[in-house]
DNA sequence: GCGTAGTACATAGTAGAGCCAAGTAGCTTC
DNA sequence: GAAGCTACTTGGCTCTACTATGTACTACGC
């Protein structure tokens, strides 16, 4: 049942995967957060579109760190919860660039193929 | 090795996951065409960028066949070789229809969180 | 004091998509 | 007859997002 529908759920889960690391680095190179943080605040800045679960947004951090793009620290907060705060690196800022750049491309590659009346200028 | 362009190459392969559907069905949508050829017209409108692969064309188009969005039948060419023509059906069409407005969205979504400052409108 | 809810992080297991590699098969060119 | 292009198929691999579950602390209502 629902098959009608589930078709576009894998379609959006999908699209998100390769996504996910691009958004994270973005919010990150704004202001330091945490993870918690991080989720609330891309929830909020896609009018709740993207809802990272906790199974993507915590091994997608230990990938970044793992990688060298973020850096992380504990912090103790005033109600006695334990935090990991994360700040972009500068390796980080490079490839945040470099995925930036690779989004607008791929976002056009895109729009070439799908959508090749609607789109108002594209190069001939 | 090539650890610093290793991630960007992910980063390609991901964002295509998701989209490669989409993008058979637009193709197809305009015109009956076969799965070489599809290969073929598709890097051509992307100026090279989207280049797939047999592994990934060919079970692409057997998933979307056996879902009942396309639908193929076999030609045999002037030359002597077999081509498996396809065709979107009416249900393919519904789907592509909600699939490009699905697309419309998270790319809308993403660029309000990736790139907040240089999009010129966006909703308050 | 106990259950529930929210905050905050971690991870094992699963499913799915794209890729690599190898194979089959026909045609053309040298 | 070997190489190269066309054309399709398939098995195995990697990677990513999700599900589900667990830990642990705080706060609220009863």
């Amino acid at each position: 049942m629902t098959t009608a529908i589930h078709g576009l759920d894998v379609y959006r889960r999908e699209l998100l995967k390769g996504s996910t690391e691009t958004l994270i680095l973005s919010l990150l190179a704004e202001q330091e957060m945490y993870g918690y943080q991080l989720a609330k605040e891309m929830e909020r800045r896609s009018g709740g579109y993207f809802h990272l679960k906790e199974g993507t947004l915590y091994p997608a951090l230990h990938r970044l760190e793992r990688d060298g793009l973020i850096e992380g620290h504990w912090e103790l907060s005033e109600t006695g919860q334990s935090r990991r705060y994360y700040h972009v690196s500068a390796r980080g800022m490079d490839r945040l660039e470099a995925m930036l750049a690779e989004w607008s491309t791929f976002a056009d590659a895109v729009n070439r193929i799908a959508r090749p009346v609607s789109m108002s200028a594209y190069v001939a």
